[in-house]
DNA sequence: ATAAAACATACTGATTTTATAGGAAAAGGA
DNA sequence: TCCTTTTCCTATAAAATCAGTATGTTTTAT
């Protein structure tokens, strides 16, 4: 499915402090906004978002910044985004209009609260920890070598 | 997950379609908007895409009109949506600016790629024959009646 | 010929998304 | 105390997408 730039950034900016993850660090949006390369002044919007779903905690001023709020193996793919998303899960209280009531049950049973479920279900088997892992062996292993 | 109102129409009408049907009847697009209470107008876009991704065939004409291109069994609420809908999958190629690959990398396998892949396998599991039964199943059990 | 239908295209208005701008508040260090 | 660094807050703007209308054309049965 689409997610949206907010998402993706999110996703990208928690996944990069969890490489660099270690208690008590904490870390600026400057810093984040040049190794993704993306606007500082729109990641503000995307961290004020992350801290309300309490994904990071920050501190003010000089020498502060954003930290995780929890350790990279207990935060989910699922937290980050729905803290981040609208569109990620169905909020139409009716699909189609008043008229035909038992199209309408159908849908919401057999399609709409079925597709919420899976995609609930999957995003959050997917934690921070895991994605860096990922990343990790990208690093290393992506190339493919040729031994002639 | 969220989907947009062309999606929910054209699920509604091709399930409403499938309630009534029966090889060589051919349905108005008007009889299908006054069940549903979804504008004529608009459904005529909605069928347009139905009919180019192979969900409905048509005649045009007085007498003419929309049949389902197989039968409800036969016809999934993915390949119905997939034909219709936009946002369905991820179609962006760059999550993240061009720096940090690796991250780039483990979103795409562990989340975007992940999602597509069970959200296309759940709406290919939902058939049409499904849909209507679960709608017939609501309206003679739906109501709960109280005796006293 | 007429009426009933699909088909095609253009347009409009509203909402959402993706940003940018400017400054206020907090905290540390000189 | 003052300066710098940082988060935080709100307003604005531009672009894209969505939802729906409007208008007309083709095709076909009667």
């Amino acid at each position: 499915m689409r997610i949206s730039a907010k998402g993706r950034y999110a996703l990208a900016a928690v996944v990069s402090m969890a490489q660099q993850y270690q208690n008590g660090e904490f870390i600026t949006l400057i810093s984040i906004s040049e190794k993704l390369g993306i606007s500082k002044i729109y990641l503000e919007q995307v961290f004020s978002l992350l801290k309300r779903g309490e994904i990071v905690t920050s501190v003010k001023g000089a020498q502060g910044g954003y930290q995780l709020a929890r350790i990279p193996r207990q935060i989910s793919a699922l937290e980050v985004l729905t803290s981040v998303e609208t569109g990620l899960f169905d909020k139409t209280e009716d699909t189609v209009p008043e008229k035909a009531p038992e199209i309408e049950y159908a849908l919401r049973l057999g399609v709409f609260d079925a597709l919420d479920e899976t995609v609930a279900k999957t995003l959050s088997a997917v934690t921070l920890e895991e994605l860096v892992q990922e990343a990790e062996r990208h690093k290393s292993g992506g190339a493919v070598m040729f031994y002639i």
